[in-house]
DNA sequence: TTTTTGTTTAACTATTTTGTTTGACAATTT
DNA sequence: AAATTGTCAAACAAAATAGTTAAACAAAAA
């Protein structure tokens, strides 16, 4: 059987989609933008994914998936709590570069209709976490507060001016090199804004 | 002239589509779909915008000013600075109640090809507060950065959970009560955030 | 070599959405 | 009373987009 040819196309066209919704905040591209965009004829789309509400779907999930490993790999992580959290800024800022839009694609999709397949496994992910929160309050690292809201701090402060970048840097009068040496800066004043 | 009825009519079909876009998120509702939503007929909305994109174009003007004049109306006030800071807390959460999704609306406009058409008035609210809080930490009264990050932290805690609230929700297990009570919390967690 | 498979092209259909036109009608203005 | 104005309804034209089908072909598999 030939694995290849055609599980690279529709991988091609799954990533080109991808690279569209999540690295250019495009959420309403046409299939043919799509094609185009991958270099490939319109027709495949829907002979790979019959329809592009399926591909949207299927991209959807995946990026949920994504999500999910993502904060596992953090947080199951065998590390001391700050660095911990230093890891997860770390991976977030890589994964940024390629996929800023992607927490802001998600809330869009939700916004018609689309949610989450699995949210035992998130609960698991998190019930650990809220517990290692509280445990570092108790050490005095952090300040004390519902886990809850430690935790929103701590995605705020990093997700936002990367999703929000093209509003934030037009608002703030920034050049695009300008705003990249912000977002260089920006772990350590994270860190020191979330660990007292 | 009638001054009135058609004023009105021009008015309840831009307050709708704002409803729509930055109110549930809706960012792709057609014409017939906003018609439909203020209980009128479709054809108004080329009377009175010509075109779709008109009409888009002009409600991304009036949220523009609109975030201008909220902003200007917090710095330009005459307060000290730690309550223009809770001015604004208090007035992004009235406003976020009707409107969560006025930024990333900006946003998803933004990367399909809007920008700002005023920015000068921007820069010079943007230069006073940035000075203000330059004053504030030589004060000791938060930490030292660069001011343009502690605009970022504080924009950052304060709408990201708003405008993220369907994919934060839902990836917490919050029901809707669990979460507005999280967001009146909010307020004073992000004050302690912000000064030390 | 023959067959199968992935891909392209092109033509076509269906659906959705936008925009236009026209005629009617009620309320307001003149 | 006559004219104007805002609104609606219905029908239509035009454009954009999505999805289908069939024929052709090259590369890989049999």
């Amino acid at each position: 059987m030939s694995d290849k040819k055609d599980v690279a196309t529709e991988q091609l066209i799954k990533n080109t989609a991808k690279k569209l919704f999540f690295g250019e905040g495009r959420f309403n591209a046409t299939t043919q933008e799509i094609a185009d965009e991958a270099g490939v004829n319109r027709t495949l789309i829907n002979y790979y994914f019959r329809s592009r509400d399926n591909l949207f779907n299927i991209v959807f999930e995946d990026a949920q998936q994504k999500e999910i490993n993502f904060t596992d790999m953090v947080v199951f992580s065998d590390m001391p709590f700050r660095e911990k959290i230093e890891k997860y800024l770390d991976m977030y800022f890589e994964q940024a570069k390629e996929y800023p839009y992607l927490e802001i694609y998600m809330v869009t999709q939700m916004n018609q209709g689309s949610c989450f397949k699995d949210p035992e496994q998130i609960s698991r992910v998190l019930d650990k976490f809220y517990l290692e929160i509280a445990l570092e309050m108790d050490k005095g690292n952090i300040d004390k507060m519902r886990p809850e809201q430690f935790l929103l701090n701590m995605i705020s402060l990093t997700s936002f001016p990367v999703s929000m970048r093209p509003l934030l840097q037009e608002t703030m009068g920034f050049k695009k090199e300008e705003y990249d040496r912000l977002m260089e800066e920006r772990k350590q004043i994270i860190l020191n804004t979330l660990f007292k």
